[in-house]
DNA sequence: GTCTATAGCGCGATAGAC
DNA sequence: GTCTATCGCGCTATAGAC
């Protein structure tokens, strides 16, 4: 199949682009049409043109942050090094801690969660971020290298859940330190587990 | 100094309360003062006559749900029973999961964030219970009830990262059961370090 | 203290010319 | 595909009567 040579910044790909920014920067709610035009550069028309409205924009744009977020985390899980050292890279990765994760704030927006169909995405990536993190656990219990009682599937949810919540503490304090600080304690409690 | 009597519900105090629900539901940025003023009953001019805006009406909100919130948590960390054990109550105290945390929530609120009044004490709650929570982890270290080379600081965070992180999981998937995974999943890492 | 009236502006979208 | 014009409505206030 034939695909067609896609220009870099399209209007519809700049409006996509502004969209996602936008949206990690201020929620759904706080993001309005008008803002999304002028930042892509597009005018009214242009927009309603490539697509039908706010949330049919928004869903691309959540689509597309979403599959990235998968993608930079697989090449962190999926990567060299044992179980231990792959969760340790995952929670230390540089991150721009004070924007928070832009799939994980989208939880907090109300007509976010209202819809199924823009909730979709944002929960089928975490679900999937929990479940490939419960697979590296587990890979650490079979080959020895991680021990005791743990439940992958557990261990997978407290590791997103810190990191999620670090986002939390961070800009509220408007420092990333406290995130750093949440994750150093999580890998205090782990570290004993590892031979 | 004398306290004059306060009516339960005043037009200022259903205001309020009208506010702090609209607040955990909507955030900052999705809720209006015309929303406000019909979950309250009152008028547009009564909400003015009371307080100058929208801002000033959501500080007064914040602060007592952030001081609410403290005062739930002093309840079960300044309570009876181990350190442990005042750590895991906290931990599995029934909570509104899919409704998130009134608090934490704001972190979220591009307009909260902005605003130093606004989040100074979001910002403060947040540290409090950290520190609070860093008390507890310091008297088990004392007892000896706890061991191992835990930080007290970092060990906070990680509770309270958890806990905010928890509500992302359970907000993202439509079920507080991932809020409970996560919460297990961090003391499965906590317990053995009990004696 | 509470009410209604009014304001200026932005929202989210539609219509139709070009 | 993009543009401008227009729509009905809601936002956040202000003004001033009662």
């Amino acid at each position: 199949m034939y695909s067609p040579r896609m220009t870099a910044s399209s209007t519809s790909e700049r409006l996509i682009e502004a969209t996602r920014e936008l949206l990690w920067e201020r929620g759904y709610v706080g993001t309005s049409p008008k803002a999304i035009q002028q930042a892509a550069g597009a005018g009214q028309g242009s927009m309603y043109h490539h697509f039908t409205g706010k949330p049919d924009l928004a869903l691309a744009a959540i689509r597309r942050t979403a599959g990235e977020l998968r993608a930079a985390a697989e090449r962190i899980l999926g990567g060299e090094g044992s179980a231990y050292a792959r969760i340790e890279a995952y929670l230390l990765r540089e991150r721009e801690v004070l924007r928070g994760c832009p799939v994980g704030r989208l939880t907090m927006d109300p007509d976010v969660i209202a819809d199924a169909e823009l909730r979709a995405p944002v929960d089928e990536t975490l679900d999937w971020l929990r479940g490939r993190l419960a697979d590296v656990v587990r890979e650490g219990l079979d080959s020895g290298e991680l021990s005791g009682p743990l439940r992958p599937e557990e261990l997978a949810a407290t590791v997103v859940a810190t990191v999620q919540g670090g986002y939390v503490l961070a800009r509220a304090a408007g420092s990333p330190a406290a995130f750093d600080t949440a994750v150093r304690g999580l890998l205090a409690l782990l570290a004993p587990r590892t031979r």
